[in-house]
DNA sequence: ATGAAAGCGCTAACAT
DNA sequence: ATGTTAGCGCTTTCAT
C-alpha cells in the first residue's frame, strides 16, 4: 500500500493536502498572525498526518542564520572539560540553538576544531578549554588563532590570540580557585602550599597556578617552584613521590583531583600521613572526591551558571542586542574534608 | 575603508572574482574533472582572497543530506558515556561528518533529545547509551521510541522499543565485561561474587548483571540479589557498607569504577583488607583506578574501536550500501591489580 | 485573511 | 572545457 516516499514531505505537501497555500502553511508554522483559527487546525492536522518536520537547511538558507552553537572541546573524558560541555548543552537547548561539538587532540589542533565547526555551520563558537597552540611551533612560536572575526566567539578566559569584535570572555577562570585552595591551607597554619599544577600549555593550569600564587605572595609565604603533571593521577603520582621525600613539605595544592589522587597514593605508600603530615587539597569535586581516603578537600565550579553565564551573553552578541556587561569571575567554592588538617607542631 | 560586509561571499562573487561562471566555481570546489589547471588555480586564488566558505545549509538543501551525525548521550560526565563520545566524534569527524550533540538526563527523555537532533537535521543517530524509558510513565508503562523509520539509527545494544528497517546494532553490551569480571573471581577461588550493579533503566547495567549472573550459573556458584547503585561513588559506598557487614562475602563485582571506589572505602572503614579479606572488580578502567588504595582490578572498553566499527556500518547505512555484517560484541579487557587475591584460608 | 512570485547559494542536467 | 538553466524548501515583499 505505502510505497516509501524518498522525499520527506515539505510545506507544499502540507499546504497541498491542507487545501490551502504554501505560504499559509508557512505562517501556521511560524506563529504569524492573521489566520483563521480554523485554518490553522486544518494545517497543523495535515502537517501531522504527513510526519512534516520543517527543513533547517532551507530555512537556514534563507536566513543566513544556522540556529547552531558549536563548541570547541578537548578530547578527552576530564571530569571538568566534560560536565562544561553538559552545562553548555542544557543551555543552548533552553536557548533555542542546536549543539555541535569539534574535540581537538590527538594532532586536531584549535585551528581545526573551529575549522570544522565554521565548515558545517553555526552562528557561534564556544572555546571550552583553551590551551595555548602558539608554543606548539618550534620554529616561529606558532601561530594566532584565526577565526572569522564575523562570528562571535565565547571563552571563559581572555585567550592571547583569540581577538576580534565579536569575542566575548566571561566565566571562571581559575585564578580564583587557585587562591582559595591556597588560602585555606595558608589559614590552617601551613607555612608554605607546593602545588602540582596541571599542564603549562592550558590557560587554565595557568589560572589555577597564578591564583595559588597571588595567595602565597599576599601572605608573604615562601614560593616553591610548582610541579607539572597533565591532569592525570599518574603524573600526580610522579610530583607526589617527589613532594613524599621532602619532609618539609607539609601542605599541596594539586590542580585537579586526579592528580590529587596520585598525591594522595604517593604519600601513602611513602608512610606520610594525610592529614596529619600532610595536608592536600585538590580541585573539581569529582564524585570520588568524598569517597578517597581520605576524603579529599576540593575546589568546586557551578558549571550550570558559568554556562548560563556565558550563553546568555553568546546569544545577545549573536542577536548584536546590547547584551549585559560581561561579569567577571564567577566564584568557586572550598569543599572541605578530611585531607587538610593544621600542620603537627 | 573595509565596509563591514554583511553577507558573507557567495560562490558567485568567487566567480565573478575568477572571472569564470558560477558553475566552474562549483566544479573546482568539488573536484570535478573538465577544469584546466589554470582556471583552478585562479577559482582558488579568488576563493582564498574573499574568504570563501561553502555554504552548507545550501549544499544541504539541494542535496537532502547534511552530513552530520547526531548522538544522544547521557548527560553527565561519567567516564564510559565521556570516553564513548570523545571517540564517536573523532570518527564521524574522520569520516567525514559533522557532530552534533543531544544529552538526556533531568526531565529531557530519550525522544526529547532525537527530536531536538532531527528537527535540526541529521543524516543518523547514534544511541550512547539507552536507559529503559518505558518504566517512566506509572499510567501506561510508558511508550516505545518513536524514531523516523528513515533515519538510520546506531545503538550498542539491543534497545527495546526502538526498531525499524534502519537501526543498526554492534559493539559491546557489557554482558561480556561483566562475564569475565566474575570469571576472574570466581577463577582466584571464591565461592561466589557479589555485584553491585548499575541503576536497572540502564540497559548497560543490567547487561553487565547478566554477564555476572551468567557466569555465576555456568560455575554453578550460588547468586546472590545484586545490590543497585546509581553509578556514584555514594551509591557504591552504600552498598560497600552492607557488603562489609557480611562476612561471606569474599569478592564483589562493581559495575563500575566509581561505585567499586565506594566500596573500597566502605571496607576500608569496616576494617575489611582488600584483598586479603575482600577482593574488588570494578569496570571501566578510569585513570585513577591505578593508584587507588588498592590499586583497582577492573574491565576496560576499547572505545576507539566500539566507535570505529559503529560509525562504519552507520556510514554504510547512511548510504544506503550493502556494509559489512554487524559483528557481535567486541570484547572488553580485564586489568588485574591489586584489589583482587584468592580468598583468605 | 490569504496567495503569488522572487530569491537565498548550491548542484545537476543539459547545452555549447 | 565551460556556461545556462532549473530547482531544492523556505521566508519575504507585494498583491489581492
Amino acid at each position: 500500500m505505502s510505497d516509501a516516499r524518498r522525499r520527506p514531505p515539505s510545506s507544499t505537501d502540507v499546504a497541498a493536502l491542507a487545501g490551502v497555500s504554501q505560504k499559509t502553511v508557512s505562517r501556521v508554522l511560524n506563529g504569524e498572525p492573521y489566520v483563521t483559527e480554523e485554518v490553522r487546525e486544518r494545517v497543523l492536522a495535515a502537517a501531522r498526518e504527513l510526519g512534516y518536520r520543517r527543513n533547517t537547511a532551507a530555512r537556514a538558507l534563507h536566513l543566513g542564520r544556522f540556529h547552531r552553537i558549536g563548541v570547541v572541546s578537548i578530547g578527552s573524558s576530564l571530569y571538568g572539560p566534560s560536565s562544561l560541555l553538559v552545562a553548555l548543552e542544557r543551555q543552548a537547548r533552553e536557548l533555542g540553538y542546536a549543539f555541535a561539538v569539534a574535540y581537538t587532540g590527538e594532532g586536531a589542533g584549535l585551528t581545526n576544531a573551529v575549522e570544522s565547526l565554521l565548515a558545517q555551520g553555526v552562528d557561534a563558537i564556544v572555546v571550552s578549554d583553551p590551551i595555548d597552540d602558539r608554543i606548539d611551533d618550534p620554529i616561529d612560536g606558532g601561530q594566532d588563532l584565526r577565526i572569522d572575526p564575523d562570528v562571535p566567539v565565547l571563552s571563559f578566559r581572555p585567550v592571547p590570540g583569540l581577538d576580534g569584535p565579536r569575542v566575548v570572555v566571561t566565566g571562571a577562570s581559575g585564578v580564583d580557585a587557585g587562591r582559595q585552595a591556597t588560602e585555606h591551607l595558608l589559614g590552617l597554619g601551613h607555612a608554605t602550599v607546593w602545588h602540582v599544577a596541571g599542564p603549562h600549555r592550558w590557560w587554565a593550569a595557568r589560572d589555577r597556578a597564578r591564583g595559588w600564587r597571588e595567595a602565597l605572595a599576599a601572605a608573604g609565604a615562601p614560593e616553591q617552584p610548582a610541579l607539572e603533571g597533565d591532569w592525570s593521577p599518574a603524573s600526580g603520582y610522579a610530583a607526589g613521590r617527589v613532594l613524599a621525600a621532602n619532609p618539609r613539605v607539609t601542605a599541596v595544592f594539586a590542580a585537579n583531583d586526579d592528580m590529587a589522587i596520585g598525591v594522595l597514593r604517593a604519600l601513602a605508600e611513602a608512610g606520610r600521613a594525610v592529614p596529619e603530615e600532610v595536608s592536600v587539597v585538590g580541585m573539581d569535586d569529582i564524585p570520588a572526591a568524598a569517597y578517597l581516603s581520605p576524603p579529599l578537600t576540593t575546589i568546586r565550579q557551578d558549571f550550570e551558571a558559568i554556562a548560563r553565564h556565558g550563553l546568555a551573553l553568546l546569544a545577545a552578541e549573536i542577536e548584536r542586542s546590547p547584551g549585559g556587561p560581561a561579569l567577571g569571575d564567577l566564584p568557586a567554592h572550598l569543599v572541605v574534608r578530611r585531607s587538610t588538617a593544621p600542620p603537627a607542631k
